[in-house]
RNA sequence: GCAGGGGUAGCGAAGCGGUCAAACGCGUAAGGCUUAGGACCUUAUGGCUUAGGCCUUCGAGGGUUCAAAUCCCUCCUCCUGCACCA
C-alpha cells in the first residue's frame, strides 16, 4: 500500500518548473498562445483560502491550456492604494487593538508592524507573502513581469498616457457631484468607513421656497407635484433655527441644515439663532397659487433631516394627514378640508385606508408613506384641483412642477443622504457637492453600444453572467474618476486630483505584456510617443530602440487577454470598467475575449478553526494536506455561486491519490491479459476525456474533478476489484488519467506520469486523444447490467433473508435479445411507445414490457455473448462479494431478459 | 426603484423535455476495523411491499406534449448588486 506523504515531491518539481523556464513564456510564433489575468490584489493581510480559490480556479485554466499545446501567459501584479489599505494603516496609527491583533494572527513582528502607518510598507510586505503563499500551492506565474500598480513609476506614465487617449477621445470630462462626506475627517465616506447606513447614498431633494414677508421659508421634498394640494407648513418647537443669508435671500432653517449646506450651497452667511415660535400661527404663502398658509407645531419633524420645514400635503402624506386631523380638533379654526390633488383609480380614499393601515403608529405611518408614493408614483394621475398640472401623470407632472416653481424662482434643490450614516470617527455623514469633479463618460451611448454588441460574442463563465454584464453596461453612468489626495498617479492636467484606485487599472494587462523589458528603460525616456508606438504602432520620429522594439513584439502577441479571471465582486465594477476601455481604446482584435467570474469560497470548518484558533492560511493548509489536495478547492463549484467548503474533502483526495499510486506498483507484477472489462475501461477513458475537454474549457470544474478524478478512481477501483490485471491497459487508463487531472493536482501526476516513464507533463503537452481509447458502447451497457445485476442479488438475498451457498445466473437467450436490440433501435427515433410498435417487426409480451416505460429504453443495445463472457469472467469477483458459488448458463425462464439475467438462490 | 439569480430528500447540491426516487457530499442509523477516540470500509436513509415490484413527489396554480423538476402563463417567496467604493 502506498502513502501519499504532503510535499513529498512539490519542491523537486517547482524547481524543474523553474529551471526550464516553464511559466516565463517568450514569443513563440509557432505556437498559439493564451493569455490568462486575475485583477490585482490589494494585500492588506494574509492571503488565505478563500483567496486562493479564484487564483486556483486560474491556475487550473492556465494549465489546462498548456497541456493543449498553447503557450500560456500568466502574470500577477499588486495594488497598493485602496480604501481599506489605507484604513488597516490608519487604524493601526490609531493603536486600534483590533487592527493590531489582526495583525499579529497575519504573523507579522512589532517592529514591522510599526513600519505599517506606511501602507506601501504594509503592501510590500503582505504582497510579499502573497507571492509566497501562491508559489506553494502551485500557481504558474510569471514573476518576470509583476509591478505595483500607482507605484511602479514606469506604470504611472503608463496611466497618464492612458488618460491622455481618453481625454482626447472626449471621454473625460468635468462636473459636480455628490458623494457622502465625514465633515470630521473632510474625506468621502465610502461604505466600508461607515460604522452605520452601509448603502445609502446621496439623494435629490426638491426645495420649495414658501415666503413670510421677505423671509423665505424653504421646505424640502420628493414630491414637488403635490404643492397644490399644501394645507399648511410643519416646523418643529424642540429644533433650533438658524437664518441664513444665501442667494441674496434670508431663509429659515434648522441648526443642522445650516451646518450641512456649505457643503452644497456658496457664499452662505449665518445670521444667527430664530426664534421659531415667533412664527407659530402665522402664515406662509405658497408660490404657486398665492394661498396664505398656517404655520404649526409638529413633533415629527425631524432636525437631522432636510431643512427643518415641512410643507402639509394631508391628502397625500400620511404624516401630514394624521397631524392634520388632530388640528381639527386642537384648533378647529385654523382647520380646513385638504385638497386632493392626485386620483388613482380603484382607490377612492387612498390616504384614509394607508392611515388607517398604520394605526397612527409612527411606524405604521413610515410603511404608508412608502405605501402612497408607491401607488401614486405608479399609477396617480394629477386632477383639476392642481391648476396647470391637471391630467399629468405624476411623473410628468413633478417636471414640471419643478418648471413651474423654477419660473416662479421659489424653486432650489438638496442633496441629502437617503438614511442615516454615521462614520467610524463618530460624526454623523453628510453630503457634499464635489465641485469640478473628473468623470469617465461611460454614458457614452456608441461607447455602450459598441462594448454590448461585442459582449454578445464573449466567452463569459457562467454565462449567466453575461445578462449581467451586458445590464450593468446599459446602466452605466459617467464614473467620478478622482479624488483630492490619498496616493496613486495624480491627473496629468491637474496634480490636485489622484486617479481614484478603480480607474487607474483599467487596461493595465497590457502593460503585462512589457512590463519586464520597459523596467528596464529610464523613466525619463518613458512617454506618449514610446506608449503610441508600442500599443498602436504609430511611427516614432527616431528609429525605435531594440527593446521598444521588442515591446512591440510582445504586445502584438500576447494582446488581447483571452480570459480574465475573478470572484463576482468585479463583475459589475471592475470588469465593466475593463471592457469599456479597452474598447475605448484599442481595436477590436485587442478587447478581451472571455471573463470566468466564481462566488466566494466558504470554509465552514468551524472545528479547525477553533482548534487553530483563526482561518487555515496557505502554507499551513499546504504543509499539512500538500498543494495537490489544498488545490481541490479549484473544484469547490461550477458557477458563480458561493460554495461552502469542507476541509473533510481534502482527505477523500488523499486516499485517492494513493489508489493511483498502488495502481502503478502493480504494474511492476503483471503482464498483457485482455479481457471484457480491459474494454470497459478503455470505453470509459474515451467518454472521461471528452466530458474534461468540455468541462475544463467552460470551467466547470467541478464536474471536470467529479468525472476525471472521483469516477476515474472508481472506475479504476472496479477493474482491479474484478480482476482486471492487464498491463498494456492499465498503463494506459493511469497515463491518462494523469493528464486529465493533471492542471488540478500538477504534483502528483508529474510524479505518477515520471514513474510510468514520462518526462514532464507540461513540456509534453501531452493532453490525451480520446480517438485512441476506443469507446464501446456494448460492453459499458453490460457492465452495468452486470453491476445492476449484483444490486439485485443483494436485495434478494435480503428480502428472503437467505444465504445462498450457490447462485446461478440465468442468461436470457437470443430471441429475447434480437428484439430487444430491435426496440432500442427503433427507440432511437422516436420514444413514443405507438410510434415504435409501428416500427417494429415483432410484438409480444416482453416487447409491451419494455413498452411500458418508454423513457427507460437505453440509447445502445446489448450483446449476447459480450454478457456471457463478462459474467463467466468475473465469477471470482461476484463470488467473493456473496461468498456463494456462481454458475452461469442459459436461461428460458420469463424472467431472464436482455442485461436481467434470471436469479437463483440455492 | 432598477437589474441579476434562486425555491428539488434532515441539510448542501446535481439534473434543465424521455434509463429521475432523484447523482455526489454532509448528517443520521447499523455493522466491520480499533485498547478507546479519530480516520477508514460496508450497508441503510420518501411510502408501501417476504423475488429483483408498486405508489407518490421537485415553491403554488394553470397550460403545451405520447412524455415536464425541465417548455409557456399567473402568483407566492428568498438571495445578491447599484459607483467615487474594493
Amino acid at each position: 500500500m502506498s502513502t501519499y506523504k504532503p510535499g513529498e515531491f512539490e519542491d523537486k518539481w517547482e524547481k524543474v518548473y523553474s529551471e526550464k523556464k516553464t511559466f516565463e513564456p517568450g514569443v513563440d510564433t509557432k505556437k498559439k498562445k493564451f493569455f490568462i489575468t486575475v485583477p490585482v490584489p490589494y494585500p492588506d493581510g494574509r492571503l488565505h483560502l478563500g483567496h486562493l480559490y479564484t487564483w486556483t480556479r486560474a491556475d487550473v485554466y492556465a494549465r489546462f491550456m498548456r497541456m493543449k499545446g498553447f503557450n500560456v501567459l500568466w502574470p500577477q501584479s499588486w495594488h497598493f492604494t485602496g480604501g481599506p489599505m489605507m484604513g488597516m494603516s490608519i487604524r493601526l496609527k490609531n493603536k486600534d487593538p483590533v487592527a493590531i491583533s489582526i495583525m499579529q494572527k497575519a504573523g507579522v513582528s512589532p517592529s514591522e508592524m510599526e513600519k505599517f502607518t506606511d501602507p506601501l510598507e504594509m503592501g510590500l510586505y503582505f504582497s510579499k507573502t502573497f507571492k509566497n503563499d501562491m508559489q506553494k500551492a502551485g500557481m504558474s506565474i510569471d514573476w518576470r513581469r509583476e509591478f505595483i500598480l500607482s507605484y511602479t513609476p514606469h506604470y504611472s506614465k503608463f496611466v497618464e498616457w492612458q488618460l491622455r487617449k481618453l481625454k482626447d477621445k472626449g471621454l473625460i470630462v468635468q462636473g459636480n457631484h455628490p458623494v457622502v462626506w465625514c465633515p470630521r475627517e473632510d474625506t468621502p465616506l465610502g461604505d466600508h468607513d461607515r460604522a452605520e447606513g452601509e448603502g445609502e447614498s446621496p439623494m435629490l431633494f426638491s426645495i420649495i421656497k414658501f415666503k413670510h414677508d421677505d423671509i423665505v421659508l424653504p421646505v424640502a421634498t420628493l414630491r414637488p407635484e403635490t404643492v397644490f394640494g399644501a394645507t399648511n407648513l410643519w416646523v418643529n418647537k424642540q429644533i433650533s433655527y438658524r437664518i441664513i443669508q444665501i442667494r441674496g435671500e434670508k431663509w429659515i432653517v434648522s441648526q443642522e441644515f445650516a451646518k450641512k449646506a456649505e457643503y452644497q450651497f456658496k457664499d452662505i452667511k449665518d445670521q444667527g439663532e430664530f426664534d421659531i415660535g415667533s412664527l407659530l400661527g402665522k402664515n406662509a404663502v405658497n408660490p404657486v397659487n398665492g394661498e396664505e398658509l398656517p404655520i404649526l407645531n409638529a413633533d415629527f419633524v425631524d432636525k437631522d433631516v432636510n431643512t427643518g420645514l415641512v410643507m402639509s400635503v394631508p391628502m397625500h402624506a400620511p404624516f401630514d394627514y394624521f397631524y392634520w386631523e388632530k388640528i381639527k380638533t386642537e384648533s378647529p379654526e385654523l382647520y380646513r378640508k385638504p385638497k386632493k390633488v392626485i386620483d388613482v383609480s380603484g382607490h377612492e380614499s387612498l390616504i384614509e385606508e394607508a392611515v388607517k393601515k398604520a394605526g397612527g403608529q409612527a411606524n405604521g405611518l413610515k410603511e404608508a408613506t412608502r405605501f402612497v408614493y408607491k401607488k401614486e408614483t405608479n399609477d396617480g394621475i394629477l386632477n383639476s384641483n392642481s391648476g396647470e398640472l391637471s391630467g399629468l401623470a405624476v411623473k410628468q407632472g413633478k417636471e414640471k412642477a419643478i418648471d413651474i416653481l423654477k419660473g416662479l424662482s421659489a424653486y432650489d434643490s438638496f442633496y441629502e443622504v437617503s438614511g442615516k450614516v454615521v462614520c467610524r470617527c463618530g460624526s454623523r455623514g453628510l453630503v457634499k457637492l464635489v465641485e469640478n469633479q473628473w468623470f469617465i463618460r461611460y454614458s457614452d451611448k456608441e461607447l455602450k453600444e459598441k462594448a454590448i454588441a461585442y459582449i454578445e460574442k464573449m466567452n463569459i463563465f457562467p454565462p449567466e453572467a453575461k445578462a449581467q454584464v451586458i445590464n450593468s453596461i446599459y446602466n452605466m453612468e459617467d464614473k467620478a474618476m478622482a479624488r483630492r489626495g490619498g496616493q496613486g498617479t495624480p491627473l496629468p492636467w491637474n496634480k490636485d486630483w489622484i486617479v481614484e484606485p478603480l480607474s487607474d487599472s483599467t487596461i493595465y494587462m497590457a502593460f503585462y505584456t512589457i512590463s519586464h523589458i520597459i523596467k528596464d528603460i529610464d523613466v525619463k525616456e518613458v512617454n506618449d510617443e514610446l506608449f503610441d508606438y508600442v500599443f498602436f504602432g504609430v511611427d516614432t520620429k527616431k528609429k525605435p530602440s531594440k527593446k521598444m522594439e521588442d515591446m512591440r513584439r510582445e504586445f502584438e502577441y500576447w494582446y488581447p487577454v483571452n480570459l480574465r479571471v475573478t470572484a463576482k465582486d468585479l463583475l459589475t465594477n471592475h470588469l465593466i470598467f475593463f471592457i469599456l476601455n479597452h474598447v475605448a481604446l484599442f481595436p477590436e482584435d485587442k478587447w478581451p475575449r472571455g471573463l470566468g467570474v466564481n462566488g466566494w469560497l466558504i470554509i465552514n470548518d468551524i472545528k479547525m478553526a477553533k482548534s487553530k484558533g483563526n482561518a487555515l492560511t496557505i502554507s499551513e493548509s499546504v504543509e499539512e494536506h500538500g498543494a495537490d489536495a489544498v488545490r481541490l478547492i479549484a473544484a469547490a463549484s461550477n458557477g458563480i455561486d458561493d460554495v461552502k467548503w469542507s476541509l473533510s474533502d481534502i482527505s477523500a483526495a488523499k486516499q485517492r491519490f494513493e489508489v493511483m499510486m498502488d495502481a502503478v506498483e502493480i504494474l511492476n507484477d503483471i503482464d498483457n491479459k485482455k479481457s471484457e472489462i480491459d474494454r470497459f475501461l478503455m470505453s470509459r477513458m474515451n467518454y472521461m476525456i471528452k466530458a474534461a475537454e468540455e468541462n475544463y474549457s467552460e470551467m466547470k470544474f467541478r464536474n471536470a474533478v467529479f468525472s476525471s478524478f472521483f469516477e476515474g478512481i472508481d472506475n479504476l477501483k472496479f477493474y482491479l476489484d474484478a480482476g482486471g490485471r492487464d498491463e498494456e491497459t492499465l498503463r494506459k487508463y493511469i497515463n491518462g488519467m494523469v493528464r486529465l487531472i493533471h492542471p488540478v493536482f500538477p504534483f502528483i501526476t508529474e510524479e505518477i506520469n515520471k514513474k510510468l516513464g514520462g518526462k514532464n507533463l507540461l513540456e509534453e503537452s501531452g493532453w490525451p486523444d480520446a480517438g485512441s481509447y476506443k469507446q464501446d458502447e456494448v460492453i459499458e451497457n453490460e457492465v452495468s447490467a452486470l453491476k445492476s445485476t449484483m444490486e439485485d442479488i443483494s436485495k434478494l438475498i435480503k428480502i428472503t433473508e437467505k444465504k445462498p451457498s450457490k447462485i446461478v445466473i440465468g442468461i436470457a437467450g437470443k430471441e429475447l435479445f434480437d428484439v430487444y436490440n430491435s426496440v432500442v433501435e427503433a427507440a432511437k427515433k422516436t420514444q413514443n411507445p405507438k410510434e415504435i410498435r409501428g416500427v417494429l417487426k415483432t410484438s409480444g409480451e416482453f416487447v409491451e414490457k419494455l413498452l411500458k416505460n418508454p423513457n427507460r429504453i437505453p440509447k445502445n443495445g446489448l450483446d449476447r455473448e459480450t454478457e456471457i463472457k463478462l459474467f463467466e469472467e468475473l465469477k471470482g469477483y461476484i463470488k467473493r462479494l456473496f461468498g456463494a458459488e456462481i454458475e452461469i448458463k442459459e436461461s428460458d425462464d420469463e424472467k431472464a431478459a436482455p442485461g436481467r439475467p434470471k436469479i437463483d438462490l440455492l
